[in-house]
DNA sequence: TAGATTGTTAATCGATTAACAATC
DNA sequence: TAGATTGTTAATCGATTAACAATC
């Protein structure tokens, strides 16, 4: 199958995650409609979503959740049964892992890695964190080819490329700093500072904006 | 000024940073061209965005690194003087806290509520943190319309409502929970699974594709 | 049939990039 | 002048939405 458009493979994943929600329910079909309202999109995209994955439903009730559900898994599967690792285990990396750990994800965490000697050798939801000196030993025996890269104290850029030396394919930043990364290495990158720059700068009025005088 | 495009206030954000990096070096100029390669983005959009600013650079030397900040930072500021408080202080909240307490942004937090007593009348990084019961009170007295939501726990729903009363403007929402938001209201969203998924759809090769045979 | 839904194409919209004149 | 850069318009690309035929 062609590669899907980033967008598509976005809102799979989230239809993934509410029909598996919805699954608890009575109801074994769901409308376009219905699955778009709940995630506030247009139902025209559930169907052409669906389409470019070769999936149908019925004119008269919709689409089986339950064949949606494994269609969905099984189209980002492919893709997706790859092994992941945390790097640093700080504020940022345990709500990385709790996130993995409480959320349904076809992406697993098989490894942490730490430079405090308080957590590593210890398990967390059952992962197993180790020092850094091990990273290269663990991820190629784990097969592990991404990464959630979390801390950026010391000497990010040589984490980076010892990383990518190691044949880390793929890697998700949440730090703020810039990573220099070859073609072949895929980035997905959040920067909080920046969303929040957003959301002041999109929500509501400027502050004064529109008044005359008075605090 | 006219509201600018989304992605136009992501770049300037971005530029913002690097730039407030970039002045301790010696130099005072910047051409966009060295800016571009800084953030692995084309010198173009930095000509149009700061073009869009009505920044003007020159010919020989390229733009002033200190008016560039100044400039956009008063373009953003305008609308990021603004008072956020963080809903929850679990290992997200204060990962949050955190990249606030530590990065340059315009933005401050005023407020940390959690249910757990913990860290309920402590402060941290100088920020203190309430119980959520004082979340009514807090929110009108410091003027609050921003909020980073953490904790989705128990009853979201009815959180969010409460915020919305209280006249927050803007939610930046770090749980995968769905929230339904009324129209003024501005939502930014970062859902981790998601980006994993995202990441290992697209980094490299499925597992196994391409091979014939062996494992 | 009438009404609602799916499946698909065409039109629109926003963002990116190519191209190039103007300037130093 | 020659070479490099800025500033700006036009072309391209991807994503969204409008429109509608086909189907139950």
């Amino acid at each position: 199958m062609n590669t899907l458009p980033h967008k598509t493979v976005e809102r799979l994943s989230r239809y993934r995650r509410m029909l598996l929600r919805y699954q608890f329910m009575e109801k074994p079909y769901i409308f376009s409609r219905d699955l778009a309202a709940m995630l506030k999109i247009n139902p025209v995209h559930v169907r052409r979503d669906l389409m470019l994955l070769g999936i149908s439903g019925s004119h008269s009730s919709g689409y089986d959740v339950v064949e949606l559900i494994g269609q969905i898994t099984q189209k980002l599967e492919c893709r997706s049964g790859k092994h992941a690792c945390i790097i640093g285990f700080g504020h940022t990396g345990r709500a990385a892992l709790e996130m993995f750990a409480t959320d349904f994800t076809p992406v697993k965490i098989h490894a942490i890695f730490d430079s405090s000697l308080k957590s590593v050798s210890k398990t967390f939801y059952d992962i197993p964190c180790y020092s850094m000196e091990k990273i290269a030993e663990v991820i190629e025996e784990q097969k592990i080819t991404l990464a959630v890269f979390t801390e950026a104290d010391d000497n990010p850029e040589a984490m980076i490329n010892l990383l990518i030396a190691l044949g880390i394919k793929g890697i998700l930043n949440l730090t703020p700093v810039q990573l220099q990364l070859p073609e072949d290495v895929y980035l997905e990158e959040f920067d909080m500072i920046t969303s929040m720059i957003k959301l002041a700068y999109f929500s509501g009025k400027c502050p004064g904006a529109g008044r005359l005088k008075h605090d």
